[in-house]
DNA sequence: CTCCTAAAATTGACACTGTCAACATAATGA
DNA sequence: TCATTATGTTGACAGTGTCAATTTTAGGAG
């Protein structure tokens, strides 16, 4: 088993990444109450209870892709800070900051199954991990700012404030007579300067 | 059928309003992907197809469900803002800060119901009416301390603030290592500094 | 007071869902 | 070569939201 270059070889080609590639398929194309199991295996050419050997839960599965989701968020968050024109320590995390909104406007469907509460993923250690990694990223960039006494403050009010836009704006609560992208940059200011204070 | 005291008599009493006291009963005891309509309709004590008569959709049941959360939030953040100790404006949009959060809190499934994106709860005019008069105050109390111009955006901070703090806990992704309630009046700080910013 | 209409509630069905047990198939290793 | 084990399929079960057909009941008309 250990000779052959793919690791799990069986009778129709390596139906588990299939099945994550099937969910994330899935879920780019519908809303997330909407994915279920048996459409994801359908989507990858297998019976229903397919699945059933490679996740045991559909939670499970679901965890995965929400865990794969986390991973690119980290990189996608990364990329945005190294990218950034100024490498001050601000503009890094303003560059986050904005990172992070099109993340979540541009994966609507990911964002929620990464961020939905109780939606239907599996707790499983493997997603814990990448959703720590994302966090201790965060406040890893803060801390360049505000230094370690008020790192976790100051990384809870920056999260908040982009995750509470992203999911108002998802909710589709918000009556705004503005133009939301003006506001958006005006509210990541805000969070700045909130961030800066003594 | 007019001269009577109640507007809709009929066989069993007053069905419609016992569904969304059941409702609201199921949302207070389980998650809100656990309600399901014949639970509801099994506490009301009918059948499972009974609130078709009453409600279209399971959507229009939560949607009014959604709305009367909507109504009892305004009026918790009306009466923390009128308790406030010092009334100043500063002082009552910080109460109302913290009466969000403790609202968020203590009726988690009524506030996802109410927030949760594409949850399923019908968008009728009532609920989008309710939403927006939650909305409206905010704004109104933001106003009160950075004129008309700076309103619309620091709304969408504040809010996005407390929303996104909420929506985090409830979806467990907070490795903290500090006690929350210190955090949480940290953030608020830094809120209301980004409020108050030029 | 009787009867008729229309509202209200029940029953049963349909197409789904996630999960499981039983069975069939095929790849691997001795 | 052959048994074992992993992999997929089939069928079932309990549950869901919604709908059609049917029964029950309330209230108003005569």
């Amino acid at each position: 088993m250990e000779e052959t270059s793919t690791p799990k070889p069986y009778h129709h080609g390596d139906l588990h990444e299939r099945l994550i590639a099937a969910g994330e398929e899935a879920l780019a194309e519908m809303a997330v109450e909407q994915v279920s199991l048996r459409e994801i295996a359908r989507r990858a050419g297998v019976s229903h209870a397919a699945p059933k050997h490679h996740f045991p839960t559909m939670g499970h599965l679901l965890g995965e892709i929400a865990a794969r989701g986390f991973e690119s968020f980290v990189t996608a968050l990364a990329n945005a800070a190294q990218d950034s024109p100024s490498q001050t320590a601000e503009a890094r995390l303003l560059a986050m900051g904005r990172a992070y909104l099109h993340f979540a406007a541009a994966r609507p469907a990911a964002y929620q199954l990464m961020f939905g509460a109780r939606n239907q993923c599996a707790m499983t250690p493997r997603l814990v991990g990448t959703s720590f990694a994302a966090w201790s990223q965060l406040v890893e960039a803060v801390e360049e700012i505000t230094g370690p006494a008020r790192a976790q403050a100051a990384g809870l009010h920056v999260w908040s404030c982009v995750h509470g836009l992203s999911m108002l704006k998802h909710a589709h609560r918000l009556p705004l007579e503005m133009p939301l992208h003006s506001l958006e940059e005006q509210m990541l200011h805000m969070m700045m300067v909130g961030v800066k204070a003594e």
